[in-house]
DNA sequence: TTGTAGGCGTTATCAT
DNA sequence: ATGATAACGCCTACAA
């Protein structure tokens, strides 16, 4: 297809759709093909194509055209060996079928994309082993930075991506190091937003179901669902707080030994949308209805919030607008800016069907 | 850190820590490094880190220690440009925060990685330029191989991407080419079997809402439900077909228009959980119940299926495996070896509470 | 079993 | 404004 330029001596030709085990893509054309072509010297075609202002304003022209008509793309692999940069990041998540982390790729992708970045994606699936793997992998790749989304950042794995010394962006999480930054939501005004309005509405047993025990967000709705409890002169109850494990049968297991308490809660404040939907389950099982006999807030506003029966009142975090913010703030460390080492963005309060007021007692003693 | 070795000339010492605009990552240890360190030439480290047979064990092993503590990783970027493979494939997906593709690309990161391939991810969002800048990207980065999933592989589309030479398999879709292959699930059969379940329960006025108009899996389910018809024996009526646009507000507004007939369906067949989504809350939103006035069927059997209310009889598709699947068929492809064309997998239909006994004729005049 | 010499396709640094 | 030349870090001959 294109011939090669071995030293001094003449052209071979490449045959390319010969041998295919494994399979060769056929020979893309190279810099130098496209220098041959256009009768100048390579680094010429590699200023023209870059627009660099010291390359005749002609011979770019030509040059554009016949890189464009061979089909030429610049190897960014060999563009990274001496630039030193790939203009690549890694995107790690624990799984990447939680919706929460996929609203948060999508905004990050987004931002990647526009600037010129490459997005590899890596799940560590909570796995200590898979975890080593995947820093082995992104280090192999040289990638430029780094991104966690909601991740199981344990003491074992941040520091093993630190040891990249390249930037890191978290996504609902923390950590303290010199590399790491974070974007958050407010968590604590979220939370506290979500039992004030059940306040409102008259609560006084208000449940708190968490996920991801000891994890930095749920830490902070925890603090924000007590705050407003304290605001609203409601004693704090620890029978009324619950730990998942991040599996919704957690949630469904946790909710289900809240509804068995003497004096069963009327609202449960979840730690997140997914944590709801097994609350919701969980509640109609023992044949309660919701909002009538127990009130249930999410937290997220994931797609199917709006479209749970009865909809889910939820506190909205702007997924999308998060991940975009992680890759913002990352493309700015990674170009040696100092950026916020925390951003927060703010968490909103959508009131929807699943919460209404609270019973009054004579009724509510029925269970039990 | 290390010292550069300059040609002939001794080492220069690299202090790496001072400047930081753009953030130069502190230099890795090169190869060469380690072979000063071990006092052998690089090509012995080379071997030695790929556990050659031909380097000595003894010396391998020193290699391998001095390697290890000196925190040495192989760069894959020079080692693709030598090799002229990446071991890298792209994944394009049309939005990530589809839960459909979510899962896809959970078996397929999986599978990948456990054949030490890197996944770049973009997504196309169903936009002709963005689409041209993920070829473009997919291009310059040289991936070996490229998975599109459930995307809308326009006519302009995957020429541009066969371009690159590169095999190519399509999940949920099938396009005819030389370098394309695909997984798909039984579609016709995974739509007959929701729909003779419909027909069991005594319905007969049977609609089907599509999606994705004019797609593959599309046509493929609608010509499922229309089997099952011809089977049981009831006329097909173009009127009980509605086709959305992929959007939730779509089928909602489809639902409405059919529930508003003068014969309304008993029983709706969705092109999927997502659509399904639509029709429960265009049903409620008439006064209806789910199932005693109308029974929904979805298909797919994303995560939320089994929490709705009532939980959703869907057609179960094995995404995680498919993607694996779709995976495992682009290794062999880029290995040379000839994968077959088109994997089909099965679609198990998973009854649950949105499906009920058809309302008798009596009954059922109340509406339209 | 090991070392030497090239080259993968770019960009960078000098000359001219 | 352009060209020659040298890296970047690795792998693969081939030579020793």
């Amino acid at each position: 297809m294109f011939e090669k330029d071995r030293g001094k001596a003449g052209g071979v030709m490449q045959t390319g759709g010969g041998n295919r085990a494994p399979r060769q893509p056929l020979r893309q054309p190279s810099i130098k093909d496209i220098a041959r072509l256009a009768r100048v010297s390579h680094p010429t075609v590699s200023r023209a194509l870059q627009n660099s202002p010291l390359v005749n304003a002609q011979t770019a022209a030509k040059i554009r055209k016949i890189a464009d008509e061979a089909g030429y793309r610049a190897s960014a692999v060999a563009r990274g060996l001496v630039t030193r940069r790939t203009r690549t990041i890694g995107l790690v998540v624990t799984t990447v079928d939680d919706p929460f982390a996929g609203e948060v790729t999508c905004g990050i992708e987004q931002a990647a994309n526009d600037h010129g970045y490459a997005v590899f994606l890596a799940s560590s699936s909570a796995d200590p082993e898979r975890e080593r793997k995947v820093v082995q992998a992104l280090a192999e790749r040289r990638v430029d930075g780094i991104i966690v989304t909601s991740s199981r950042v344990g003491a074992l794995y941040l520091p093993l991506l630190e040891e990249l010394n390249v930037p890191i962006v978290l996504v609902n999480d923390q950590y303290p190091g010199e590399f790491v930054h974070s974007v958050m939501i407010e968590n604590v005004e979220g939370a506290r937003a979500a039992v004030e309005h059940l306040i409102g509405l008259g609560h006084r047993r208000i449940a708190y179901v968490g996920d991801r025990l000891g994890y930095q967000s749920d830490a902070e709705r925890l603090a924000g669902y007590k705050d407003a409890l304290k605001r609203g002169g409601i004693e704090f109850r620890a029978a009324l707080v619950k730990e998942g494990n991040g599996r919704p049968e957690a949630a469904i297991e946790a909710v289900d030994e809240l509804l068995a308490l003497p004096a069963p809660p009327t609202a449960i404040c979840c730690y997140n949308d997914m944590t709801a939907l097994g609350a919701l389950r969980a509640i109609r099982a023992r044949g309660l209805r919701v909002p009538e006999d127990v009130s249930v807030t999410g937290f997220d506003d994931l797609f199917f919030a709006a479209y749970l029966q009865p909809p889910l009142t939820t506190v909205r975090q702007p997924m999308r607008r998060m991940g975009q913010l992680a890759m913002e703030n990352l493309l700015k460390l990674m170009s040696g800016e100092d950026s916020v080492a925390q951003s927060r963005v703010e968490a909103e309060l959508i009131v929807r069907a699943s919460t209404g007021r609270a019973k009054t007692g004579s009724e509510e003693s029925r269970h039990g």
